[in-house]
DNA sequence: GCAGCACATTGATCCGGATCAATCACGGCC
DNA sequence: GGCCGTGATTGATCCGGATCAATGTGCTGC
């Protein structure tokens, strides 16, 4: 580790903003940027998908990007900074559905709905491309690879939403979400052994069905058995391969 | 109740089996008829999803419609009967992700992997419409009130994905998974209040994320406390709003 | 600097549901 | 018919994680 930082500190993991894109070409990270590619950048076509992109924020942590029951007009593409998806039910409880790194989409799910069934709510400050979804769907009735895009991005979260299924111990849920972020960072070109914990020990314990005490108890033990190495929210992994096992039963392949 | 059943007996709900429609029309039941309806019957589109749909079946309780890791070619509404999907880790042990009922659809979770991520098994006997999923893509190019369809029942499976999710009682979880089968039953046009139970205590079970003991306690509960009968599989509900009322976390409005 | 507050950690206790176990009911099959 | 395997029910016990509680730690604002 660099001397630069104090001792018994991590230092900063490079932070996971997304490259803007400039005037003709999209963020490299961007979830379209496959479809981009696959229909060619020269294509007429993406001069209309660069119409109907709409970059917007920042937001601020704790700052909504849509709530429950707004209607539903766009989808959210993260371009930097972390998000969560939450329901509220009626008494109050809070539920996490997910958390979105930059890269990935927000608000699939409301298409059905006509409405968000959801809230989504900035960990920290974020940037969104905003795609409008009519004029979206239009144009991907036009360019195969975009609509081709769409389904896989949504059959893609299909999969993920069994991630936290099954009845499983409070250490395999904790590795496998661990590991599930390293190889998410990874996916985008970030650090897969380095990176910021945006959430709380709060929102990670009620997305994983646990306590935050929970939590907190699962990632002491984990730090003890040189798992990790944690401080505060900043994570190091030092046995990947030590933490995939652990949560294998939850993890692909 | 009738007095041809005796004593003690629920009689047999009407079965569940969806209309097969004929050479011009489809299932009255079936998971596009609304897209057809949008399109109108007479468009020679129309005829070319006559072409792409294949009615396949008989399938015998147990026997599976695909398997995990089978090639994704198409996606297969649910003609009558009923299915399980679910996935199997390494250790053997299994996980259902859901319960497929007459007009519904089951692969869209392959899309993405463009291999199936789970198996399909029949609880009873079942008859499904098979998709080419290459022709649908193709067609919803062409006909947007298709593509539409396809995005609006992705968009709900996601939606569908969090009954299970957060922290719930047994008898919240169970009440739930009651009055959602029933609301799925009554929108297809059956009887909402009594019906038969295609899945095993511990398919149920193991769905909810509970023990099979626990479900048989929880239901041995509900019957005592007159909110349903039930026999075997066979279910009346009794008190729909006491059951919604103990499930409402977990239900929708 | 310090007060105030949200979040995190660690310990002690408790409880809901899992697990183990026994019995029972029901078909299928020879 | 009788046998056997599967699934369902009910009871007894146990354990993982929730809950309650206390303390520690790091921001933010004054």
């Amino acid at each position: 580790m660099s001397s630069k930082y104090p001792a018994g500190r991590l230092p900063e993991p490079p932070s996971p903003i997304a490259d803007d894109g400039d005037e003709t070409h999209f963020c490299g990270t961007c979830a379209f940027s496959s479809a981009c590619i696959a229909a060619g950048y020269d294509k007429p076509e993406l001069a209309e998908l660069q119409c109907l992109v709409e970059h917007v924020g920042p937001f601020r942590a704790g700052e909504h990007i849509f709530r429950t029951g707004d209607p539903f007009r766009a989808i959210f593409a993260v371009r930097g900074g972390t998000v969560k998806t939450r329901m509220v039910d009626k008494e109050g409880r809070e539920q996490v559905l997910g958390f979105y790194l930059p890269g990935e989409v927000i608000g699939l799910n409301a298409i059905y709905p006509e409405h968000f069934p959801c809230d989504a709510v900035a960990l920290d400050t974020a940037f969104f491309c905003r795609f409008s979804f009519p004029a979206m769907s239009a144009l991907a009735s036009r360019v195969p690879a975009v609509q081709q895009h769409l389904f896989r991005m949504l059959s893609k979260e299909l999969g993920t939403a069994s991630l936290l299924a099954g009845d499983h111990s409070a250490d395999e849920r904790v590795a496998a979400f661990l590991m599930d972020l390293a190889g998410r960072y990874a996916a985008r070109g970030f650090s897969a052994t380095r990176f910021h914990l945006s959430m709380s020990r709060g929102d990670i314990a009620n997305y994983l069905r646990l306590a935050a005490e929970t939590v907190s108890r699962v990632l002491s033990r984990f730090r003890n058995q040189k798992l990790i190495q944690i401080e505060g929210r900043e994570l190091q992994l030092l046995d990947p391969a030590g933490l995939r096992k652990i949560g294998q039963a939850l993890l692909p392949d």
